[in-house]
DNA sequence: TTTAGCACTCTTTTGTTTTGATTGCTAAAC
DNA sequence: GTTTAGCAATCAAAACAAAAGAGTGCTAAA
């Protein structure tokens, strides 16, 4: 546990090096962030935090930086989740209070939105499709050998596909699965679409594997796919950091890489927001960045979730307070 | 008119060039490229086609780079399009058989191929739907104010689009819809969606305004905009070029900016291939950059615009024989 | 427990010298 | 007339050296 000083010390080490990218040097801190004691007296609560483990030099003589654990403990103990100007607040409410026909263009606004009040770049995907239910499936048929499948779920998501046959097709096969498939799967979690609807519809359609086959794997392919979008991937080349070149080439490799980017927003949701520093980070190679991922919500329905990556040296407290603001101002639109 | 030997000490510098990213000398010249003379006589030459704007220097007493006319008139006149190689054209016939349920995925998986083979970024879009003509229109009703619009296009394009209204909506409208709008529309180039069709509509129709308007609203825009898929950002990284923090971030920039990207692959279609190189781009941005464009089509039908993104030292040889051939395999793979 | 004072450390900056690649020119050779 | 050998001149890049400056850690006094 720290006592109060050291933890004015570590704040202040936070937030000055979140703010000027430099070590921060005992000199400077004084007289700033209530405290009122001499360089010396911070030069020895930096050496016992830099044993603890909170804070890093770069070389001997350097002023201070945090450690992964310092920004660790900022995050769980010193941050502050109003760090949000009204201009700020004025911003996101009317970003958000645009008109959107699909769930995943209010996904896509709340990144942008994000990244544009933070600074930071985003990667956004739409709602999982686990979980929901079934509320209808429309096939329309376009053409002799085409037809489109649309699955409406319970939350109003929309997901639709294009499923091409070998042979033709006609209005009267169309109707039949649109009969079929709504009687089985109306109101039906989504992973019911599997082995055993396969069989059944097998079993009670007249007509050939050729046609019931690609209609489920089609589906099922459209349900699983996760569509990335980006937002301000030039906004982090502002920083600092990024004048180093390796770093910058992770980056835009980190990018460009859509399972990483997939992996990252679907790992752990123990809470709504979670962050993970540098070597928190599962994957190798974000280890040299943040992430906070964001899981979006209105109802306790998934709307989508929302990763912030950037460097370690992250405005947490910007971050974390844009998306509970969000977070609440989302809740408060769809009452 | 360059001599002979003039032509072939540019064709060298501009190969070289573009192999090494080094400025190049006039000793690493004698004996290569069929250049049997001396070190001293390729300096005479080069001194004159420097005299005459085709190559630079980086300073006194640096080798020669090509200048952006060098380029272009490698580009014009020496330029070799079979410069593809055996595995090359193994790996892209197999891609390009890939099966695919809709036009814009032929486009990904050209430009896909395209960045995996050249090694460099590609960005795309989508066929125009201007100047194609509506086969089908077909709406959907999804629950009781929500609609989908599936277009229908000549060349097999489809497009669709989910419409939102304040009020609730039954089959018969959209029945009635479904008549009304193919009625006036089958067979029509899609710049028939305008204003005499409202008007058309709102005569015709009994029902209020608040359910066509949306509907042709929402659908010119779906038929409007330009979705650009962008492969294999990371690669340019691995370029000399791009070790210049100035010359990256103004990449991401680019990459970034959807409008630039846009304008870049619609502008300018003389040929089926063409190329920008450096100030020949009229985006400001992109007089660091080289931009080769392709508008890959089958049977005279657009399928969709390629774009090549690299630096003025592009292998030029290199992308347009890909170009070249990948365009003569489509029309092969769709007899 | 706090702080003034100071030696020590290490980076950053600046300047200087050296090295080496390459050219342009001149004069001789072909 | 064209080509080439030879060589001084040029300039970037590398290597080296010195100085400046920022910041710490420690000691001893307050």
């Amino acid at each position: 546990m720290l006592d109060e000083r050291k933890k004015k010390v570590l704040q202040a080490i936070v937030e000055e090096y979140i703010n000027t990218a430099e070590p921060v040097s005992s000199n400077s801190l004084t007289n700033h962030y209530g405290l009122n004691c001499s360089s010396a007296t911070i030069r020895n609560e930096m050496a016992e935090l830099e044993k603890i483990g909170y804070l890093d030099k770069t070389h001997t003589s350097s002023g201070r930086i945090p450690s992964a654990k310092g920004y660790r403990y900022y995050v769980d103990e010193l941050i502050n989740d109003q760090a949000i100007s009204l201009e700020e607040i004025k911003y996101i409410s009317s970003k958000l209070e645009t008109k959107v026909n699909e769930i995943e263009d209010l996904t896509k606004i709340t990144a942008n939105t994000i990244s544009e009040v933070t600074h930071y770049t985003t990667v956004s995907i739409g709602p999982k499709t686990t979980s929901q239910l079934i509320e209808e499936i429309k096939f329309v048929l376009l053409g002799s050998r085409m037809m489109m499948a649309v699955i409406l779920t319970d939350t109003g998501l929309v997901k639709e596909t294009i499923i091409k046959f070998d042979e033709d097709i006609n209005e009267k096969q169309v109707e039949t699965m649109n009969y079929m498939f709504n009687h089985k799967l109306k109101g039906q979690p989504i992973e019911t679409i599997d082995r055993p609807l396969e069989e059944y519809l097998y079993d009670e359609m007249t007509y050939s594997v050729n046609v019931i086959k690609p209609v489920i794997e089609q589906i099922k392919k459209v349900l699983e796919e996760d569509k990335i979008y980006l937002e301000g991937a030039n906004k982090s080349f502002d920083l600092p950091e990024f004048n180093s070149l390796e770093v910058a080439k992770n980056f835009v490799n980190i990018l460009d890489t859509k399972e990483l980017v997939s992996d990252m927003l679907n790992t752990g949701f123990a809470e709504d927001i979670n962050v993970y520093i540098g070597e928190e980070n599962e994957k190798e190679e974000l280890k040299d960045f943040s992430v906070v991922t964001f899981k979006h919500k209105v109802n306790g329905k998934d709307l989508g979730t929302i990763g912030i990556i950037g460097p370690k040296r992250m405005d947490y407290s910007k971050v974390i307070s844009v998306m509970k603001y969000i977070s609440k101002k989302l809740d408060d639109n769809s009452k």
